[in-house]
DNA sequence: GACAACTAAATTGTGCACAATCTAGTTACG
DNA sequence: CGTAACTAGATTGTGCACAATTTAGTTGTC
């Protein structure tokens, strides 16, 4: 019946979704290794060299990470000497999270990563659209069906 | 150029990739609490209910994952009664994993779940085969590009 | 039969990810 | 004002995920 073929493609979509996951997660790491970042120290990264300072607020809601996760993460990029954090003078409950000078100068050797990964993923153009629409569609469904 | 519209889609897919892989863990969550297991727990089991026994090896392959994260989850699948682990008598290097009357009976109360993750999804059946297809086609190509 | 090469799990150490809780600072309302 | 409600981060505890190493058992070759 119907229901049986949903069930089972529901099934080999979530490990699919996972496995794709890793396989991102794995190539990042090949990549990254070099810089002494993880994927999702790359991640932030990539926000700070977009705009900065930052509150972890703010990175929080563009990585959709909470401050459990964000504290020590940033504790260790801080650590490398990546970022520095000081609180806000405005708000003192907010810390804004700044480059160091060898965090900037990251960015130059990171550059060429994205074009590897785009590279790694096998799709052309029109599909990596097509699937970032799906994906986006999806993820807020998804988030829409947990908060029911 | 087009090289940087390369770029910005890349990072956008994944940053998408991993709120998407979230997202759906977040919806597991809820929906798993029920019954006491995790996501990658229920992932484990569902390959049980299907098969079993089924070795370490096994289970790491059909989940992509390696010993170092199974031996801790099966442990706490042994303490939480819903499986068993016994060295294998026709080859004492691997372990059979085997479901206990709990962790079988366990199965109808799961069955709903993969319905209710359908629906969370949002998606079409067309479009869930789609997905699929895409997903699982750029994962072996970066399995293909971590090698290389 | 002995020894090298291989395989399966387990272990150790590091780094996410999130729930729950705590502290400190801010805002709103009476 | 002054206190209640709210917000930002940090902390604690649990559970993946993986690299690297270790231990035990198996297989292949001579």
């Amino acid at each position: 019946m119907l229901g049986r073929v949903k069930l089972l493609l529901e099934n080999q979509l979530c490990f699919e979704v996972h496995a794709t996951a890793r396989a991102l997660d794995g190539v990042y790491r090949a990549l990254l290794r070099d810089l002494g970042l993880t994927y999702p120290q790359y991640l932030a990264m990539m926000v700070l060299w977009e705009r900065e300072p930052v509150t972890v607020k703010e990175l929080g809601t563009a990585l959709r990470l909470d401050s459990g996760t964000l504290s020590p993460l940033l504790k260790r990029m801080e650590a490398a000497g990546l970022v520095r954090r000081e609180r806000s003078a405005a708000d003192e409950r907010s810390v804004l999270v700044r480059l160091t000078p060898a965090g900037a100068g990251l960015r130059s050797r990171a550059e060429e990563v994205p074009e590897k990964i785009y590279a790694a993923t096998g799709l052309g153009l029109e599909e990596l659209v097509a699937l970032k629409a799906t994906l986006r569609r999806m993820t807020a469904s998804l988030d829409e069906a947990v908060l029911a």
